[in-house]
RNA sequence: GGGCGGUUAGCUCAGCGGUAGAGCAUCUCGUUUACACCGAGAGGGUCGGGGGUUCGAACCCCUCACCGCCCA
């Protein structure tokens, strides 16, 4: 026997232990069944699993065990990456407690102590992942330095070196003085910073008293400035142009320059030109030949390049002293209070630099091509559709990727260079030594590019790298292109353009069919849930309170396309309290002896509450099956739970309680089978949300042959019943009437009425006939009588009684000593109102021409149907109301 | 400034051209042997404002307002 409740912390462990260890969650080339394929975007191996982990891991997983079950060779990709920054900061951090730096170790010590790190440490999120009850295929599982996959990254950089696509330039990039690397521009933050604008006034060269002001929210770059720009269109200016400005501070002579990047309505119209620290004076630099000056270190200290006073100097404290000096010259002409955007970098929360540096970088511009192309051709699907445009703008403005980090954490540079900086990019150090050799004509001494790559370059070939690229492999065959991608919008860029484009370009095709990008997960004010405001939810903490299937159906269950989930703890207590209510209906199948029966075939049942439950049953698992290939989780859980609860529970099994207690054998061996049979399906449809409980109660209501996690998708053809279900219907009408009344009308609940019912269709007679036992038991009646005589009908009316129509069919309901004459005059007054008001919405549609001329002809014979209905049960509420008063 | 999303019952959200819905919360009633993590019932909405298209608009179009996100 079942126990009262069910306990999650019991059986989550034991159901996932016996799963993995059975193979269950392999997938299985050999088996001959069509792939369905998704890699698991992998998480950073520093990392730990928060609310957004298990939303996006729930959803793969509910598509993963749903084609599973569906008959496909399910493949889900499991693995984490290697985090470069991120993890090598943990690492360091740790040294540091040891009053240890990286530079202690060395370079091939430290990198020794990250993978004793990746061995301690670095299953956290996998461990996690296992507790939310993901089915990946373990076995598989990836991390971007092994082996494998380092030998891909290697292959991919030599082969786009070698088509030009990646290549080493001296540009600006957005350098971290903390982490002493560069980023990329996607790493960098833009926060709104409180600053200020300096307005400085440059003394034009060879013009007495004449000087142009310049306004810059950096003050202390102007040490670097090469040009003053002008607008070639501003006449406060054009007499300037060509001139020379002497720079205050430096003494250095700098031109005026005509460009259209200077903005004539902001400011003073003039900017100072800094080429070697910011983005845009790089590009005007790059117009006029400007020198490009680099006054900053590493540290963003301020270099030899400056006067004296003011080398070493760190940045902040060099801008205090320009502004000191300027002011001191009569140089400063005022400062403005300035709200404006500021680079930090995202992991050391520092401010970037826009700093000169040889750096490695892809020619994202051409890659990028095909990858626009393929989905503005439908090759690749975003759901929901919207987000392509986040994809097409980004990718339509792409820059080159900068994809070397001054790190050690990662895969390096497959680059070596001679003795005159010859480059040599090779899959091996013997290949570049060979290749040197040939070039130089002897063997010489070569020394490796001490950079490291991106991490997301290596995440960018997750899809083919995890299997087995560069190698032929036949799981590369079967399983490239996936099927669905799922992830987050915040990942658009980082990961999903990038593996388009690796994808692309090395297999020929796009990397998955679908990108299903879903929302975020936010506090139940709407909130971003962050460590700083304290409001984050714990899925550990929810799954040792709740468990994980209450977790894992809430998420999916708000998982509607295009709006953020708004999480509320009372969201999951329901959804457990659902769980808790499909145990306890198991249980009264358990008790009443509802148990499989072998061969059992729903399609020959004949008791009308089974042929109806029988229909409503294939309907709940083809409307499941539909949402879910239409990434509609919401649609999907809400249509399991509204059946589960709404039609199974609440009304199924309370029609079944007076079979299973009567003397009809037959039909109690015919209902008992049924149900069990109906729950059983519910456990199969239920499984791919609710992985644990269905399992629970799969193997504890009967034996079993397997798990039911490899059961296939209940597919149900032909068990809908249109009559059983209009005669369901009306019942349902009738108690649900019944019961409304009784409770308006303050009948005490133990009260046994004996209805009299009139004018009831003659195939109504029959169902109340049928139906009789639990139309009593569910009503609550002494009686249902169907033909009752016109005497005893008087009587009751004399008595006191409430008149109900439902349909055809007007009740009475014997109230004596109970009923409150005004009470029920005041009831169907009511009801006649909230008829009269249907009638006039219809009649309102009829009393424009238009509306029978122009619309559909059956939505106008379904109106006309209706104010039929209406009138029918107005006429007979307002005899009803007349023999009241007549009473 | 550009783009995207949102605005429906007290709260969280479905519905996206043809009779306004769910869950939670609220109120009333309930010791009916599956379940109080429950059952029965009830109240509660001029679907953000304005305009348009249409026989018909919560739904399509335009516009405004407010909120959120992304990119400059």
């Amino acid at each position: 026997m079942l126990d009262k409740t069910y306990r999650p912390s019991e059986v989550e462990p034991t159901h996932y232990q016996a799963w993995e260890g059975s193979g269950a969650f392999a997938a299985d080339p050999a088996r001959g069944q069509p792939p369905y394929t998704i890699m698991m975007p992998p998480p950073n191996v520093t990392g730990s699993l928060h609310m957004g982990h298990a939303l996006t891991f729930t959803l793969q997983d509910v598509l993963i065990r749903f084609n599973r079950m569906n008959g496909r060779d399910a493949l889900w990709q499991p693995g984490t990456d290697h985090a470069g920054i991120a993890t090598q900061m943990v690492v360091e951090r740790q040294l540091e407690a040891q009053k240890l730096s990286r530079h202690d170790l060395g370079r091939q010590r430290f990198i020794e102590r990250v993978w004793e790190w990746k061995a301690e440490s670095g299953g956290t999120i996998t461990r996690q992942l296992r507790r939310l009850g993901a089915s990946p295929d373990w076995a598989r599982e990836r991390f971007t330095m092994d082996e494998g996959l380092s030998a891909a990254v290697r292959k991919v950089f030599v082969d786009l070196y070698k088509q030009g696509l990646i290549y080493r330039d001296k540009r600006l990039v957005n350098w971290d003085p903390k982490l002493h690397t560069a980023i990329s521009d996607l790493e960098v933050e833009q926060r709104e910073v409180k600053g200020h604008m300096w307005h400085f006034k440059y003394p034009v060269d060879g013009v007495d008293d004449t000087f142009i002001t310049v306004a810059t929210t950096r003050p202390e770059t102007m040490l670097g400035d090469t040009a003053v720009a002008v607008h070639p269109e501003d006449e406060r200016y054009t007499h300037l142009v060509g001139k020379m400005v002497r720079l205050p501070i430096v003494g250095r002579l700098i031109p005026i320059v005509a460009d259209e990047y200077s903005d004539p309505t902001k400011g003073t119209g003039a900017v100072k030109i800094t080429p070697a620290h910011d983005f845009n004076d790089f590009e005007v630099g790059k117009r006029h030949g400007l020198e490009m000056i680099n006054i900053l270190d590493r540290d963003a200290r301020l270099n030899d390049a400056v006067p004296e006073a003011y080398r070493g100097l760190d940045r902040y404290d060099a801008r205090k002293q320009v502004v000191a000096e300027m002011e001191a010259l009569g140089l400063l002409d005022q400062i403005v209070n300035h709200v404006h955007m500021v680079p930090y970098g995202d992991r050391s929360g520092v401010v970037i630099e826009p700093w000169l540096t040889d750096q490695w970088f892809v020619d994202a511009v051409t890659l990028a091509k095909p990858a626009i192309a393929a989905v503005e051709t439908g090759k690749t699907r975003f759901v929901p559709k919207h987000w392509e445009n986040t994809y097409y703008e980004w990718m339509r403005n792409i820059q080159p990727w900068c994809i070397s980090r001054q790190i050690w954490w990662g895969h390096q540079v497959p680059a070596w260079y001679g003795p005159d900086g010859h480059i040599f990019v090779e899959l091996t150090e013997e290949a570049a030594a060979t290749a040197a050799a040939a070039h130089y004509g002897k063997a010489v001494d070569l020394t490796r590019d001490q950079d490291v790559l991106d991490t997301w370059f290596s995440s960018a070939l997750w899809p083919f790298s995890t299997l087995g690229w560069p190698e032929q492999t036949p799981d590369l065959a079967r399983y490239y292109p996936t099927d669905v991608l799922v992830t987050g919008f915040d990942i658009i860029f980082f990961w999903v353009a990038r593996m388009m484009m690796m994808g692309l370009h090395f297999m020929g095709d796009v990397p998955f069919r679908d990108i299903y990008i879903h929302a975020l997960v936010r506090d139940e004010k709407g909130q971003k849930m962050s460590k700083s405001k304290g409001n984050i939810i714990d899925p550990l903490d929810i799954i040792d309170k709740y468990g994980c299937d209450a977790l894992r159906f809430t998420l999916a269950a708000m998982a509607a396309q295009g709006r953020d989930l708004k999480l509320a703890e009372s969201r999951v207590e329901g959804h457990r309290n659902f769980a808790t209510k499909l145990w306890n209906a198991a249980r009264f199948c358990q008790m009443n002896e509802c148990h499989p029966v072998a061969g059992f075939d729903p399609g020959t049942v004949t008791e009308t509450v089974n042929r109806w439950i029988a229909g409503k049953t294939a309907e709940v698992a083809d409307k499941v099956a539909q949402a879910l290939e239409g990434y509609r989780f919401d649609a999907a859980a809400g249509a399991a739970y509204q059946f589960v609860w709404g039609t199974f529970c609440d009304w199924y099994l309370e029609f079944a309680k007076p079979i299973l207690q009567g003397a009809d054998e037959g039909a109690k061996a015919e209902t008992r089978a049924t149900a069990a049979w109906a729950l059983d399906m519910i456990l199969h449809v239920l499984h791919p949300f609710m992985p644990f409980i269905t399992e629970e109660l799969w193997t504890q209501t009967a034996p079993r042959d397997g798990a039911l996690m490899r059961r296939p998708w209940p597919s149900l053809p032909g068990l809908h019943d249109a009559a059983a279900e209009s005669e369901m219907d009306w019942v349902v009408r009738v108690v649900s009437t019944i019961r409304g009344v009784r409770s308006e009308m303050n009948v005490p609940p133990a009260a046994q009425l004996a209805v009299l019912a009139s004018g009831l269709a003659e195939e109504r007679v029959g169902w109340a006939t049928t139906h009789r036992d639990l139309i009593l038991r569910l009503a609550r009646l002494a009686e249902f009588d169907t033909r009752p005589d016109s005497n005893k009908m008087a009587e009751v009316l004399q008595d006191g009684a409430a008149q109900i129509v439902i349909d055809e069919a007007t009740l009475l309901m014997p109230l004596a000593g109970i009923v409150d004459l005004d009470k029920e005059r005041a009831r169907l007054e009511k009801e006649i109102a909230r008829v009269e008001g249907e009638i006039a919405k219809v009649d309102r549609k009829f009393a424009n021409p238009d509306f029978v001329a122009k619309a559909a002809p059956e939505v106008v014979e379904e109106n006309r149907e209706r104010r039929e209905e209406w009138a029918a049960a107005k006429a007979r509420l307002t005899e009803a109301l007349q023999r009241l008063s007549g009473a």
